[in-house]
DNA sequence: AATGAATGAGTTTTCATTCAT
DNA sequence: TATGAATGAAAACTCATTCAT
């Protein structure tokens, strides 16, 4: 009764090719391109992978629809790129994070700060996040150098905890996965279920007070939590 | 070009009548529309509203594709409905939640446990929640009596924490919403992107020791968070 | 700009129901099936797979595009279905072929013309055939039952030389395969390249004329490359 | 967009050199149109025309796709092109073929022969000419100068025949466009078919042996055929 | 002569939904 | 209540061809 539908000549045409354009050879070197992905990153965030649609993508970027399929292939392809750009970007913006401060409590502040306003300002993010959990990470399996990615923040938080337990600040016996979840959990339930909740509680919850609050309260609670 | 396909509340014929069934007419009774209704939870919860399919629906049910529209009137509609019922279901749970112990800690604590092992039990809800969200939770919004559904709640949580800090166990200052957020928020996360973060950290999360690690991390987690 | 269905030639159900509607089951018992097998058939037949449109099938066979897809899955289902049935059908016609007579200039004879007239009356099977080899017969292979499709063909054929090489009327040492071959060979290649034949020798040779020519030519060739 | 039909015609070379970093070299001189010419058949062979691809033609021939539009102005017009090489290539062939032989026998052999191994070496020509067929021949009746292009065989068959017969070697009464057709027609539904066939048959027949065993097959065939 | 970027017009395929019984 | 057949609308994807350099 069911189709079975057979790919086939799937090809993995010009996302390759294009992958390794030189600059300068042509004024509008890689343009479209980059006008597609950022189209693509926000047309799933807002509608999901299922919902997005190559026509939004490219009418949104401004150019051609089967500009899409030259750069990238197809609409899977395209969704794995969004994904992996949107890992890379986070992990720079980590890398870039001094969570070498002398001070533990000052480090901590600084990573559940972030944290919380990293979601805060990429709602992107949260949505793509989402959405490929819903399909159970099938695609960013597929996409390369990610198990290491977040090892080096894990071990920084660990360092953190330790350092703050042997100043007296902080308790001790935390396992610093743990602790990473509770605070990217801690915001990121929030803008991610904003909608529902807002609904549910009668209360809008997506203006600026009312995201400072959370923030605020947030900070608080994390810092409440480690005490010794 | 929006693609709103389906205009709204089109129609919710059919559907509502055939929900007042006169019992004994019918062996079957009502099968094939709860068996719909099931079929029809998992595959939202699978693919997301707009990757679920109408033919999986009734093919996981067993039964005839235009039985969906006969007793549901429509795809949103079916979608609305398994979003009233799961939060029906919780609601449900929740008021046979005992939280009026005199020790507000134990009150305190069966709350949270509850909170935790409800997302644990039910993906659906966690998966349902989600995609609703993607989606700016407009079609919950249209699902009737949902607003005072959790604030029932909320008031208990703040009754827990006015006795837990009139007792001196927990401190003062703390609003009931930002506390449940967080407490949901604590669990929602770690289920929600259980795949991501399997996949980035390298760890299964989904196996029943990790579960259980996250369990006592969050109730440990939320009880020091609240001493005074 | 796609096919606007005009009202006109939207379905002639009617007549088509009345020729084969049987009392008790559904009208349409097949109908639409049978139509769409019938056009796709002369679809590729006419073009090549390649060439072939599923839309023009859907428009010849009277009906909606989307039924190809409902009954056949896909494009290339469909073609491989057209392929078994068309040698399906010739197999029942050969099946049917007496080949048996006593006398074995008789049953060479018919088989003779039986080859020439079975393709000069079938001009879909010889295309279709073609551009099964075009493709290096890739998809007829998938087709099921198929090899031990001549054999009794070639076995009767072999039956028949032995015969008549007994009766003193064909030569010995004939290799009944190869015997085929040049029975359907002289056939197939007028009608496979009447086009190019009639453009290269500026003589058309589609005319009913000119295809009796070319039977009694072959039936002449082949009884006296027969003889002792 | 007319094309010419001298493959050494010099072309303007100023790119072509700026191009290949060594000015003064003309070593590519021509070089891309040949491969492409040669790309094309190959590609027109193998897939017929609506099933070959611009893209894929370029990409053989190692050029940018825009050079086949440089050269050849379209698609039709390179597989007209295509198709007009290679009848002028069996005319060449055709036309050093010496049937001058006083021995008809010995002529007629050589006819035979040629015409057989013709083809076993030049598959191309068989895939072309019949997928030209598919298409009603449409295109080769575009190609000029090509009515004239048989007669002389035909008339050189009809001397051959004329004098095996006076020698009382052939019978007579024989159509000589009818016998050329039936000497084509024995090797070329061999090859052109060998696919299906051998998939009929259950016996690979495209190896040196079967190809050997057909060959010997169509001369002692023939012979016998024209024997008076 | 040569190229990479871009595009218009299809083409297959999907899927929610309705029809007729 | 239940079903198989049919369909409209849109979706992804393809491909020959042109543009600008």
């Amino acid at each position: 009764m069911e189709n079975t539908r057979t790919p086939a000549r799937k090809r993995q045409t010009g996302a390759q090719r294009a992958r390794t354009s030189r600059p300068g050879t042509r004024k509008a070197e890689g343009t479209s391109r980059t006008l597609l992905l950022a189209a693509a990153r926000r047309e799933f965030a807002r509608r999901g992978y299922e919902g997005a649609r190559v026509d939004e993508i490219a009418r949104r970027a401004g150019v051609n629809k089967q500009l899409v399929y030259h750069h990238f292939g197809n609409k899977e392809d395209l969704y794995r790129l969004v994904l992996e750009n949107v890992y890379t970007e986070i992990r720079e913006k980590e890398r870039h994070l001094d969570l070498s401060d002398p001070d533990p409590e000052q480090a901590m502040r600084r990573l559940v700060e972030f944290s919380f306003d990293y979601l805060a300002g990429n709602r992107d993010f949260v949505a793509l996040l989402t959405d490929e959990n819903i399909h159970k990470g099938r695609r960013l399996k597929q996409v390369a150098n990610l198990q290491p990615l977040h090892s080096p923040l894990i071990e920084a938080l660990g360092q953190i905890l330790a350092r703050g337990a042997e100043a007296g600040v902080f308790r001790t016996g935390l396992d610093p996965l743990q602790v990473y979840i509770s605070i990217a959990g801690l915001g990121f339930f929030y803008f991610n279920n904003i909608h529902t909740l807002s609904a549910i509680f009668g209360r809008k919850l997506d203006g600026r007070e009312e995201i400072g609050a959370r923030r605020a309260h947030v900070i608080d609670l994390m810092f409440h939590a480690l005490r010794p």
